[in-house]
DNA sequence: TAAAAAAGACGACCGCGGTCGATTTTTTCT
DNA sequence: AGAAAAAATCGACCGCGGTCGTCTTTTTTA
């Protein structure tokens, strides 16, 4: 078993990744160049290509591992039974935080998994479908509690308020909505789109 | 006055807007060199950047005239006493054709319009402005005529409508709803939401 | 209408993202 | 252990987006 080239190879892929957090933090993405980069992490540039294929993978790779790991965090911390809006602002809020420290990680990410130029790859869309997992079971469990109409199909219950996040993820980068104010916003913006999938009562 | 200087400069302008609309669409955006361009347009490189900022301020200019003519077509031709899905349906619709007719166009400028590198100008904000001006007269009529709850704010119902619009479009750039399907996804979810916004009954 | 001033057009040049073949390092084979 | 094979590293190089000083064209001035 080749354990020294895995063990380097692992250790290289970190530092070229935590390098990337430190100066694409300080400097931006598009201010960074990969010659910067590669200086930084004490490497070469060209080797730079041989752990990502382009300068936005480096940033794709930062993402999904991080959401990755807010997945499992916030899996093991929400509690599945209070109402359906304290979770979901749990989950975006955090969602959000993250981004607002990675402004730049954030932008470039979502512009590659909102707006790609290619239709997104197996591999992509797996790392959504994750997070759709992790989403279901709470919309199913609200809709057995009776706070969302039970005909509703959870595809399209995620998908709406998943639109609802983005939308407001969008108020954040335009400057539309300051980042004091979004907590409020997104409260607000997710209470009418719940209220308006739950059940139809008196009221 | 100088007209000869004007003219000039106005068709050198259409010129090049209609040289990027044929490469952009042909080779894509990326794909395109802004020397090719020049090439097209019969001009030199450095004229091209006295017209415009950056290769991607091209795309913007395009899409912000398109934009602008496609709303005053629509506001021409669209009949505010016709249900609210009816009316939608066509303005998205339109705006949807419009995309696929002009992938990368729409995928630059959707990049830039919804997560900006930088908080978006005072002039960016108009263009938006002037898209919620075409809408609100919509919905202030939907809740006149009892088919969006009055007590609602029209900033959220419009933002809420153009969330789902958003993620139609990026359901599409991502390859997760083919070409064919939009109109009926799009049906689906904006009936879904115009649902939940309208005043509660006994169904 | 000729000279001065202003505006525009231009392409050599710069730094960057990304490629590629040469070189070094590690592993496998005998 | 030594040779052959495989894998990883590297930086010179390429084409591109964007800049800038120079040259050309138009407008203004007298």
């Amino acid at each position: 078993m080749s354990s020294v080239r895995e063990q380097h190879k692992i250790r290289t892929r970190r530092c070229i990744l935590d390098s990337a957090v430190k100066l694409f933090s300080k400097k931006g993405f598009e201010q960074t160049s990969i010659e910067e980069l590669a200086r930084e992490a004490g490497i070469g540039k060209g080797t730079i290509y041989s752990y990502f294929q382009t300068k936005r993978d480096i940033v794709k790779a930062f993402c999904d591992d991080q959401l990755e790991y807010a997945r499992s965090e916030l899996a093991a911390k929400s509690n599945p039974d209070t109402p359906l809006i304290e979770q979901l602002m749990i989950i975006f809020m955090a969602d959000f935080n993250y981004v607002t420290e990675h402004k730049e990680f954030g932008r470039v990410y979502l512009h590659e998994k909102v707006f790609p130029k290619d239709p997104l790859a197996e591999e992509d869309f797996q790392v959504q479908n994750d997070y759709f997992d992790m989403l279901y079971p709470i919309y199913r469990r609200a809709q057995e509690r009776g706070e969302l109409r039970s005909e509703l199909e959870l595809l399209h219950i995620a998908g709406h308020i998943y639109a609802i996040y983005l939308l407001m993820l969008s108020c954040w980068y335009t400057g539309m909505i300051p980042t004091e104010q979004i907590g409020e916003a997104m409260e607000t913006m997710l209470t009418q789109t719940i209220d308006g999938l739950k059940p139809q009562q008196i009221r």
